[in-house]
DNA sequence: GTCTATACCACGATAGAC
DNA sequence: GTCTATCGTGGTATAGAC
């Protein structure tokens, strides 16, 4: 098998393991069998368990930095802003499954990895993006003053965050469609109006 | 000291390391240095280390369950009813910040514990009341019908599960302030109307 | 580049003195 | 009821043959 490919399948194989179990309840001699080999050849392309990760969390968080700066770039108004955000955090939850669960579960410990892979900058692009774009809301008028905007963050990005545990996209709906309903209970609420 | 209160000890002292650094990355060793006690004496009051996590969880199922089904008995319209969960679960995250954040990490384990403790319908039954709430809700007209009951079930779900994150009772709001919060944002919506 | 074999260590849990 | 001491297991990581 190309090495390529190999260090490929490690890196996913993993994810999904950690993803399941945890890290530390994932063993080196569990990776080797879901990858095909046996433990002491993972040690070619990665010098530690924890090596994995640090490049699960480098992947992840350069790709979702990369799509969020796209959207800024457009220099949408703050609704629609925060509607393609939503999307973007659905979308890469789908694309990375894995590192997406591993940083629910362990957000602690990936922090670490973050900070060790001098990432930190990177990883709290999409933080910054949303807390900018409910601000420029509430000032522009179109979101209410009278929430705190750090509260409402949290409540729309944890809720975002966990998304992965109950969405398959297509099954239901695809994840644009679903950006539009969260977007539309978070925006609009549940309350029904005639 | 007094066993009862040395058993407390082990659990509170668990719980706490439990949530920090997840189950299976916690020793047994680690627990006895933050009870003050060597890793043996720790087996004169529980059968292993998972006989610990079982016990977290059946305090926090039992607690939640029986606050639950305080509110649903006094028979309260949809509203004030989901009002009422949202501080239920706001207080009960302070109560158990623990067994909250072990759960968060290791839903998939605690899952485990709860069926081995034969708790599963006390541990649903939140769920299934939050999700009456909302069904009777739409039923009466004073919630959306065009938004499915299970997702909007999920995001206000995942948001006020993680709440224990950021939130600190007394700093800012209390727990019944960010009810009230909590509900407005999510039944009112965050955008500002005239 | 992957194998077999293993060093070395820390883990959960136990035994028996006090 | 807690101590010291330790067993057996299984972990990460390494060494050296092929």
């Amino acid at each position: 098998m190309d090495p390529n490919e190999r260090r490929r399948l490690i890196l996913d194989r993993s994810a999904e393991i950690f993803a399941r179990k945890g890290v530390s309840a994932t063993t080196i001699r569990e990776i080797g069998q879901a990858v095909g080999v046996h433990s002491g050849a993972l040690y070619h392309y990665f010098p530690s368990k924890e090596a994995i990760v640090t490049e699960l969390v480098r992947e992840y968080v350069t790709d979702l930095a990369g799509r969020c700066r796209a959207v800024v770039a457009k220099q949408l108004p703050p609704l629609e802003r925060m509607r393609a955000f939503t999307e973007i955090v659905l979308a890469t939850n789908v694309d990375y499954p894995g590192a997406t669960a591993v940083w629910r579960r362990e957000g602690d410990y990936m922090r670490e990895r973050v900070v060790e892979a001098d990432l930190t900058e990177l990883a709290d692009t999409m933080t910054h993006a949303w807390q900018e774009a409910i601000r420029d809301g509430v000032a522009s008028g179109e979101l209410r003053a009278d929430i705190d905007p750090r509260i409402f963050h949290e409540l729309i990005y944890d809720a975002l965050w966990h998304t992965e545990r109950w969405f398959t996209p297509g099954e239901q709906h695809t994840v644009r469609e679903l950006a539009a309903i969260v977007t539309s209970v978070f925006v609009d609420g549940m309350r029904a109006r005639d």
